[in-house]
DNA sequence: TTAATATATCAATATATTTTGATTAAAGGA
DNA sequence: TCCTTTAATCAAAATATATTGATATATTAA
């Protein structure tokens, strides 16, 4: 996990620049989640198929099982997408609310279903 | 460096692939350059400025100039500002037009001059 | 010409993230 | 019950990124 460290002078900060701060400390994470090209290519087969099990995916990605559970974490933690479990099977989905919230229109061919 | 790693296998690879594999390389350098709190903030500095030299950032967020520097470069490589050097001081700038290709509106307050 | 300033870059270290292979746990079917 | 499937998690190793302090280069000011 990475440490905390402020980006100005703890001692006189306002309620503005901590609002600030946390708006920053989650966008990071968000970016954090997007900034990794398996995990955009994984999010474009969500969209394709709306909603997928990890062995489905594993078998469109080529990719070890264990590998796609991580990263599959990291998109769920940021909030980029959703997951429901049925039995043994875990299903992910777009958070497409999300994706609008935070991406541009123009990146809609990508990350968005019904798009282009 | 990171190293190129194919996300299906190379040996069959049709155009279209090609194309999204070199999309989403390219996402990633951006959503890897926005994936850190510190360019964050500079981003958000440097709407505020307009334009903005090293030296100047350096008195209004507590970071040594070669740290800065170094974070200004990867905002640079990812093509989300832009810099103009005038004698020895280089003044950096937001590529606003980039911003708003990648970037939803809702995130104008932060990374948007004259919004919000 | 000399000194001071601005900024980029470098090498070493520190820190964070990803990958791998193995293990675990839970559920379903024979 | 026992075997198989699904998927999460773990620890170790590999890789990538960030930080630090020093140095180099170029420009301006004295």
């Amino acid at each position: 996990m990475k440490q905390f460290i402020p980006l100005t002078d703890v001692t006189h900060t306002t309620n503005e620049e901590i609002n600030l701060q946390k708006k920053l400390e989650t966008y990071e994470a968000k970016f954090k989640a997007l900034a990794d090209q398996k995990r955009l290519y994984i999010l474009h087969l969500l969209v394709q198929q709306n909603s997928s099990c990890v062995c489905d995916l594993s078998e469109l990605i080529d990719m070890p099982q264990s590998k796609l559970s991580y990263h599959l974490k990291i998109l769920l933690d940021a909030g980029l997408i959703t997951k429901e479990t049925k039995g043994t099977w875990s299903y992910y989905q777009v958070n497409t609310e999300e994706i609008n919230h935070l991406l541009s229109p123009e990146l809609c061919c990508l990350f968005r279903p019904s798009c282009c």
